[in-house]
DNA sequence: TAAAATCAAACAAACGTTTGAACTATTTTT
DNA sequence: AAAAATAGTTCAAACGTTTGTTTGATTTTA
């Protein structure tokens, strides 16, 4: 008799706990996780997946439907709600100095942290060179509600009234160098890989970025300053 | 009879003028360059390029051997020597914002030139978050030059005797934002786009990069001096 | 007419996916 | 409690496509 393949969709799938869920498909899923990490989605096969996880290959198709819902699954589970990150740089209390300090340890932490957020972090980082499609969603539900509330914060430190184009560029330039840390990683090890191996090179690192930062945003002050009193000045 | 397919390797590619080259190739060339940066290596097959480039699918093993060898004459052909680039901004007469400018404007120019410039850079920073076997060696021939060349700049006007590890943390942290204009082009295309589209706005974005970047080295040298102080204060 | 270039067709290999039987664990029936 | 039935899981094998590549004939060029 035909059984029904446990298919996990979005609803039911981050219900479970991760002990509940049945051992090869977590298997599947951290090394699916791994290699798509390291190749991108086209460069590697369910047949590599399943040779490294140990599973048969129809283990694939049982638990995941396809190779794309495996993406997707590996994409999104181990993923923790973006508004976590959010919390860490937007709360109303914070200083300049706190509130960057927090958004760059969203970039740190997972370098420092296992081997999983380090993971998943490089498949997201990927995805911007890559689009599979899950990155246009990506974009909105994380990218977008992060980079605006950086935006806010940055506009209530520099005291402006609006969001204007020189601000979103500001921010964008800020993020980089958080972006940077992922995407130029082989770059980095190649060159001075010195200046993210080991947890305390990396909090250094983050001090150095909040550092930069902070000046980047001092200069942007400045030249809104210097900018108004010529503007002044020619009415 | 047999004839010999005019496989062009390494030593007489580049010695052929670009008009000299039969056209059916210099079709397939800018055909697979388009595609590969779109949807990279393992993510494009030779019949979409040959397809696109509307010529025979055996065109490409004629003129190119196979995919990589197609691969490898996208990635190299259409580039510039190297040393154009670090031409830009290592002139030792140069003021810092001077080099910086023409540090920055290798990655404004391409965004703003033709297509073909743009799909190049494209392909080159695709490479850095999925490595062919290229990379590695770009990275020894094209990127580890610049960025020492860049090193050399920062360490002379910052005056300090050798590069340590925080010049190095300045460096990347300063070519981070304009790789960031390449790698993140998704993310500010969907959330400020306009800061990229135009001329004039790449003009300004120029300018922000070059101000920001001196607002780093400027903060990077505050921090040494302090530092400098409070460790000859202790001693 | 001989070399160079182009073509439709076919190649083996690898791809993602499906199949149906075999096996295990759990539940239901006797 | 033992047996039977059911659901869940694993497996080797094969499916039809698509992959990159090659062939050998044909057309174009010089």
């Amino acid at each position: 008799m035909k059984t029904n393949p446990p298919v996990m969709h979005k609803e039911n799938a981050t219900q479970l706990a991760e002990k509940d869920l049945p051992q090869p498909r977590q298997k599947i899923l951290l090394t699916a996780l791994e290699l798509f990490a390291a190749q991108g989605f086209a460069g590697t096969t369910v047949r590599q997946i399943a040779n490294k996880a140990e599973v048969n290959i129809s283990a694939i198709s049982y638990y995941f439907g396809d190779k794309a819902g495996l993406y997707q699954a590996a994409f999104i589970e181990p993923m923790g709600s973006p508004k976590d990150d959010i919390a860490l740089f937007n709360a109303p209390e914070l200083s300049l100095e706190q509130a960057l300090n927090g958004l760059f340890s969203g970039f740190i932490e997972p370098l420092k942290q296992n081997e999983l957020a380090k993971l998943c972090t490089r498949l997201h980082m990927r995805e911007m060179v890559e689009p599979t499609g899950l990155w246009a969603q990506e974009i909105d539900n994380g990218i977008t509600p992060c980079h605006q509330a950086l935006l806010v914060v940055l506009q209530q430190h520099l005291n402006i009234s609006v969001i204007d184009d020189d601000l979103q560029r500001l921010a964008m330039c800020v993020v980089a160098m958080g972006v940077h840390l992922f995407v130029g990683r082989d770059v980095i090890e190649k060159i001075c890989p010195q200046i993210t191996q080991g947890e305390d090179a990396l909090k250094i690192m983050q001090q150095r970025l909040v550092l930069f930062a902070m000046s980047m945003i001092e200069a942007e002050s400045q030249r809104r300053l210097a900018s108004r009193e010529i503007h002044n000045a020619s009415t």
